[in-house]
DNA sequence: CTGAAAGCGCTTACAG
DNA sequence: CTGAAAGCGCTTACAG
């Protein structure tokens, strides 16, 4: 037991001193950490005593160099960063993943590339086998890091359903098309007739299928859709904020408007709001996702909640099963439609 | 080169593959890799040439059995996770530790501890080792983590000055009492006589700090301070909310109001509003940070910049040093005062 | 059920 | 400047 003078770290104990307490060998004491398995009771338990006592913990380089794991799973963001601060749906999903690998003890790396700089160094990290497998938040139709990763054999899942991308690849997803369904009924319901709408962007599942749900609704009601009523977003506040702009212009008739995210809301209640339409009144305004957003819009938004606890538990689920060798897996989980103020 | 049946991984080259491409021994790979000395040139060359050719990349598990480091870096936040989510600030200075770890190529390790839980599973991961070094964001005096990581001996800076601490220990902070002075000033400086202040909590260095520049400006100015014009919060908007509101009760004729934090600001501005009081033109306020929610609140808040990006390189700046062996240091960072629309 | 032994991929004195 | 060799702390067949 050494102790380096400026008050450093101790030496931790190793296996063998937990070897030498127990009176076993090594491998006795590494079967004990790996389950168990062919191990007699008190060896076990002279083992665990042992373990206790020293305060030993496993060196994880030395397990990882054998294994070839890395007991590490990486949370990877290919958004621009602004957009990870600006919408709090990421950090919901981030507290979420963080906490559901928690349970299994697997720290998590946060891997922000928004740069194509970035995305190259941290492809490399990854793909030199650092982290196990990684959770990939925001695809867009264009970008390569899915399918590389992909390709490299790297474990993954991907959040929202990949667009124009070969099958073999695990996906969590709310269910869009239904939850858009649901908020232009309801906005239906309320009498409105004249409802536009504000996608995502459309190279996103988010933007191709709240928007298909938005059709379906109003084809199904024998309601034409005027194209004047839809508008495209990028997901940003200010782009909510243009889009509600341009829709006042081609169809000063609006009467309601279902906003593919909270975020773009608020900044479609911006516009509404400097146009002098009120909301609800004038205007029902609809949102998506059921972030903090919602809550801190005025009036509080009426929006399609996605299941961010059970989405991020998923993720989580579906890449261990996929690290431990399972085959991929897509879940789709179902939305609720919440009443508040807006619509 | 083996290639598993399902697609995996290959086997990564190794150093042993540099070696035979290079004709030079592993010894040698490993010295150009870690800095070229006592290396010939040609043999530089000859082993460069075969890193690019094999497409090696260390492996740093195994680098780190033998270094004794783990080449990573945490991000560790104590605070319940909800503030993480809430407040802007943290965002901002997670967005600058990553980036500016990215340089030295050094990954980081989110780690959220918001529960007694989570934080003794957490604190055994680091003391185990898995971590060179601790960014710690968030420290209530209260708080037994900075004092467990010191005394176990892990490098570590701390975000704000630790109060109530032995000296020892590193850290990072704007200058609080003179941000506080620059905006009181500022708030007298447009003729208001009637400055209140709603502070952040008091077992916080900027609870404490902001508070006592708003004195000292107002002892300066030879005007009383008058205790019904203070309120405590606790960094939230909601908190920053109900304070506003029992400073109307308790002053009804204040004029302006210096908020610790923009968040908290932006509640004060919800009671005002609630209460008829228009701002700047019956009540100023000032806000701390210039975080995302000083733009996002309305009026757009005049407040107190942190040089958010500056303290996140300092940061990453003094733990590498410290990692490398050097003494802990202390730096404080200049703010600015940033001028809009509600005062 | 258990121990002795090989080996994961690297770094680092140690001789030259 | 360079190679041969030891060793970091662990896991895992391999014999018993």
């Amino acid at each position: 037991m050494t102790m380096n003078a400026t008050g450093g770290r101790r030496r931790p104990p190793t296996i063998h001193d937990v070897a030498r307490e127990a009176g076993v060998s090594r491998g006795t004491v590494s079967r004990v950490l790996n389950g168990g398995h062919y191990v007699s009771p008190a060896a076990e338990e002279a083992v665990n005593a042992a373990i206790r006592k020293t305060g030993y913990v496993v060196n994880r380089h030395a397990r990882s160099l054998i294994t070839g794991r890395s007991d590490s799973v990486g949370f990877l963001l290919t958004e621009p960063q602004e957009r990870f601060f600006e919408d709090p749906n990421f950090n919901v999903l981030l507290r979420g993943c963080t906490q559901a690998l928690a349970a299994h003890d697997i720290p998590l790396l946060l891997m922000l590339a928004g740069t194509p700089d970035e995305r190259r160094r941290i492809m490399r990290y990854i793909t030199a086998g650092h982290v196990d497998g990684v959770l990939l938040v925001s695809s867009h139709s264009g970008d390569p890091v899915a399918d590389e990763l992909r390709d490299a054999g790297v474990p993954l899942v991907a959040c929202g359903k990949p667009i124009g991308r070969a099958s073999k690849m695990s996906y969590v997803a709310a269910d869009d098309r239904d939850g858009a369904r649901d908020m232009v009924r309801h906005l239906l319901s309320l009498g409105r007739r004249r409802v536009g709408t504000v996608t995502g962007p459309l190279d996103t599942p988010g933007g191709v299928e709240r928007l298909a749900g938005y059709r379906e609704v109003l084809a199904g009601e024998g309601i034409e859709v005027d194209e004047r009523l839809i508008a495209s977003g990028d997901y940003s506040r200010a782009g909510g904020e243009a889009a509600a702009t341009r829709l006042l212009a081609q169809a000063p008739d609006l009467d309601a408007v279902f906003v593919a995210s909270d975020l773009m809301a608020q900044g479609v209640l911006t516009a509404l709001h400097r146009a002098g339409r009120r909301v609800p009144q004038d205007i029902a305004v609809g949102g998506f996702d059921d972030s903090p957003a919602a809550l801190s819009a005025r009036p509080e938004l009426t929006t399609v909640r996605q299941p961010w606890d059970r989405i991020s538990a998923e993720m989580v689920r579906v890449l261990l099963a996929q690290i431990g060798g399972e085959d991929p897996a897509a879940v789709i989980l179902p939305t609720e439609l919440v009443i508040r103020g807006s619509a």
